[in-house]
DNA sequence: CGCGCGAACATGTACCAACAAGTTGAGCGA
DNA sequence: TCGCTCAACTTGTTGGTACATGTTCGCGCG
C-alpha cells in the first residue's frame, strides 16, 4: 500500500507515462473526468495532481481544450561571443543571432531617463537614485515573446555618447556606437540566476505557471570603470546560454562538418 | 470593479504587501482563516491564492506553522575561474570556494560505470549507450543541500587515467590528476538553462514547490577532443553563476578595497 | 520541578455541488 | 454549399464540509 496522498499518485503516474513516451510532447492528456474515474478520485483531487504537473512545467492547460504535454524548443545564445566587435554583425547581436538561426526577430523599444535602481547602481558604481538612461527592449522570435532587456547607462557616459539618451534605434548597435565615440568595453562581468517570474514578467513574456525565467546581468567595463549594465530576462523554457572558455578548436572543427 | 477571479485578487494583494515590506522575509502571513474573513472568501479560495504565491516561490507553507515569506540567500559561483590550474586551490574547486566564503562544505560521493545517456554522448562525441564512468556528487553548504553534480568520463579516458573509475575521492582534484597524466583541458563549453525540478531533484536538493533549478553543463576539451562532461543542478534560490570575460582590471582593483 | 497530555490552532487531503466560460462539431436553415 | 446556432464537452471559479496531521503551549499530574 502507498501512504502517498492520492493527488500525488495521480501526478506521479502521469509523469511516468509522459516520461515513458506514452504521451508525447503536444499530446493531449485524458480529461479530468476520465482521470477521475481511472484513479477512482474526485475531480478536485485529479485537479490537484494535474496542477502539480502544471506548476512543474510539464504540462499546460487551457479552458475548453484540456491538458497538453509541453513542447520544449530551445534557442541557444552564445554569451561569450556577444558584443565581440570582431564578429561579423548586421545590426545588434540579437537580430543577428536570430536571423542566422533562420527565425524572424522583432523588437519594441523604449528609452527613458530614470533614477538608478539599487541593483544597477551597485554594479555601475554610481549613487542610488542618481540619473541614468534606461533603454528597454521587448524581444520576440517568430512573434513569440522571448526576452526583455533593460540596459542602464550612467550619467557621465551620456556626455560622451548623447545618442544613447535619444529615443529610437541605434542602427550599428550600441557597442559599435560607443566604440566609435572612444568608449571601448574591454571586459564584461556576467551574472546568471533564475527564479519564478513576477506577474509583470509573466505578462510580458506570456509565460504560464511552471516556467521560470533566466536572469542575465551583464556589466560592461572600460579600462577605467563600468560603462553599462544590462539585465535580461529570458523565458526559461525557450532559452539556453552558452559560454566558451579557452581553446575550443577541437569542438569547432567538428561543428564545421 | 475587477473582473479578476477572487483568488487572483488575494494573491495580488498579498504580493503587493510583501513587496511593500509590510511582510518582511521570514515573517508569517495571517492564517488562511483570517485571510478568508478579510477577503470575504472561502478557505478554498484563499488557499488557491496562497498556492499561487507558493508556486511562484514567494512564500513557503508548512503544516501547523502557517505561511512564511521566503528568504533569499545567494551563493556566488565564479564559473570562469573554475578548474583554472593557475588559481591556488586546496582540493576541489567547490570546497575551496565554499571555505573561502567562510562556510562549511560537505559532500557525498559515488562512482559507477554506466551506459552513456544521449545528452552526454552528444557532447562527449561517443556512441549512445557506450560505457562511461559516472562520478556523482551531492553537495551541501552548512548542511543545506546545494547542488548535485554528475560528471561523465568516456571510455578512452579511463585507459589513461584509471583512478577515475575507482571509488573514493581524488584529493588533488580531478582536473589536476588528469593534467598530471598528460590530459590537459584547454577549453570549456558551458551551457546554462533552467527549469522546474523533477521529483528526484526536489528530493535531493530539498526544494519545495516554486523553486527552479539552475542547470550547468560543462564540457571540457583537450586539444583533440572532449574529455569530460559535467552536469550540475543548483538550487535556483541559493545560487548565482558569474562569468568574467576579457579585462576586468577596473572591477577588480575596486573589489580589492 | 519536570514531564506529558491534550486543547487550540495551523495547514493538508478529499470529497461534493453548482455555475462560468472557452472550444468543437453536428446539424439545421437559408 | 455556406453560415449560424446550439448541444456537448472541456477546464475555471467558488462555495461548502469533514477529517487528518503537524505545532505550540499551558495546565495538571506525578
Amino acid at each position: 500500500m502507498s501512504k502517498q496522498p492520492k493527488y500525488q499518485q495521480v501526478a506521479d503516474a502521469l509523469r511516468r507515462e509522459i516520461d515513458n513516451g506514452m504521451y508525447a510532447p503536444g499530446d493531449r492528456l485524458p480529461s479530468e473526468a476520465e482521470l477521475a474515474s481511472r484513479f477512482d478520485a474526485s475531480r478536485n483531487t485529479v485537479r490537484s495532481g494535474l496542477s502539480l504537473l502544471v506548476s512543474q512545467g510539464l504540462v499546460t492547460s487551457s479552458q475548453g481544450l484540456g491538458y497538453e504535454v509541453r513542447k520544449h524548443e530551445v534557442f541557444e545564445l552564445n554569451a561569450s561571443r556577444f558584443e565581440n566587435l570582431t564578429f561579423p554583425q548586421n545590426g545588434d547581436a540579437y537580430s543577428t543571432d536570430v536571423t542566422n538561426a533562420g527565425r524572424r526577430p522583432h523588437q519594441t523599444f523604449r528609452v527613458e531617463m530614470t533614477p538608478t535602481p539599487e541593483y544597477i547602481a551597485e554594479r555601475l558604481k554610481v549613487e542610488v537614485g542618481s540619473r541614468s538612461v534606461l533603454r528597454f527592449c521587448h524581444r520576440f522570435v517568430d512573434d513569440v515573446p522571448w526576452s526583455t532587456q533593460a540596459t542602464h547607462y550612467p550619467d557621465w557616459l551620456i556626455q560622451e555618447a548623447p545618442r544613447l539618451a535619444e529615443p529610437g534605434d541605434i542602427d550599428e548597435g550600441t557597442t559599435r556606437y560607443l566604440a566609435g565615440r572612444g568608449i571601448e568595453q574591454v571586459g564584461y562581468a556576467d551574472e546568471i540566476s533564475t527564479r519564478m517570474p513576477t506577474p509583470e514578467e509573466a505578462r510580458l513574456l506570456e509565460i504560464g505557471p511552471g516556467v521560470p525565467v533566466l536572469l542575465w546581468t551583464r556589466t560592461g567595463y572600460t579600462t577605467e570603470r563600468p560603462a553599462r549594465c544590462t539585465v535580461t530576462t529570458f523565458r526559461g523554457d525557450l532559452n539556453r546560454m552558452n559560454y566558451e572558455i579557452g581553446d575550443l578548436a577541437a569542438r569547432n572543427e567538428n561543428d564545421a562538418k
